[in-house]
DNA sequence: TTGACGAACAATAATAATTATCGTTTACTA
DNA sequence: TAGTAAACGATAATTATTATTGTTCGTCAA
């Protein structure tokens, strides 16, 4: 039997070729679903519901494949930081360096930033109380490491 | 017997006062041992700190003063949304408005933010990869309905 | 196309992080 | 100092995530 090919896998098979993937069916209802999510899904919401059209998905394959796709650039992590609760003594104005390698959290003084947003009314009435900001990068042990 | 005053309890149970919180034992040796974490320490580590002090006390009073102390603005968290992985399609920039009530979060542009930090060399040679902003308030649901 | 091989999958057990419950103790107020 | 609500400790329960393992599937060479 002769399947005429399915014009909408082009894109997503080049897509994974790309970021050196397998272009699997679960991960191509996976990426096709996060496409109909536009807001900050978390990877039970995922599940669900790529699980409408896979009803046999694992979880544990959604967990997978959301950080493998992290990892290869095709998905982007809101907060580097979740994972456990992390506090601070509500002290002076300072910052965050996140390494995107090994997650290790450094702080930065607001001066040493550059300029900064200027507090204004923003979109929907949204009442400003203070900017977080994480500069995301790698660290210089890291640095050295991939260098090594 | 009398026991003469500890001059030190006097600052801890006015900040307690003044953040309507009862002055225990417990909550006075984990304020303590935190002055003595500078960094960004997860709830269990300061658990293990306290537990040198107070053997006896439980990880849930950690907990539980952990998030009473954000609540009443002696701690901060690092990160409005730890808890659970969340992820969005790599698409254009953008940052996030988190509500410190509700926690949801609402996309922002960045020409919308105003004046931005100027990428430039950064303390210990961290290799600047991108900023992620977080403009943390009180989104317009939550303003109606504190004012409600 | 076909067959081998490694990657990906589903199922599920295990672990980590956090919250809830409940009986007892403690701090604050009159 | 006694009454009362809040806080505590112990621990069960829940939620989020990761690891394990046996099976299946995608890729590449013939």
């Amino acid at each position: 039997m002769h399947v005429s090919p399915n014009v909408e896998t082009r894109p997503f098979r080049k897509l994974c070729a790309d970021h050196g993937l397998a272009a699997t069916h679960q991960r191509q209802v996976l990426y096709e679903v996060m496409q109909t999510m536009p807001g900050h899904p978390s990877p039970e919401e995922v599940y669900a519901r790529v699980k409408k059209r896979i009803p046999a998905i694992s979880l544990a394959t959604v967990y997978k494949n959301i950080h493998l796709f992290v990892e290869r650039g095709v998905l982007k992590e809101v907060s580097m930081h979740h994972g456990s609760l992390r506090v601070e003594l509500n002290s002076h104005l300072h910052h965050h360096m996140v390494c995107s390698h090994c997650k290790a959290i450094t702080d930065i003084e607001e001066k040493d930033l550059g300029v900064l947003p200027t507090l204004q009314r923003l979109p929907g009435g949204f009442q400003v109380e203070r900017y977080a900001i994480d500069v995301i990068g790698i660290c210089a042990a890291c640095q050295k490491a991939k260098r090594g």
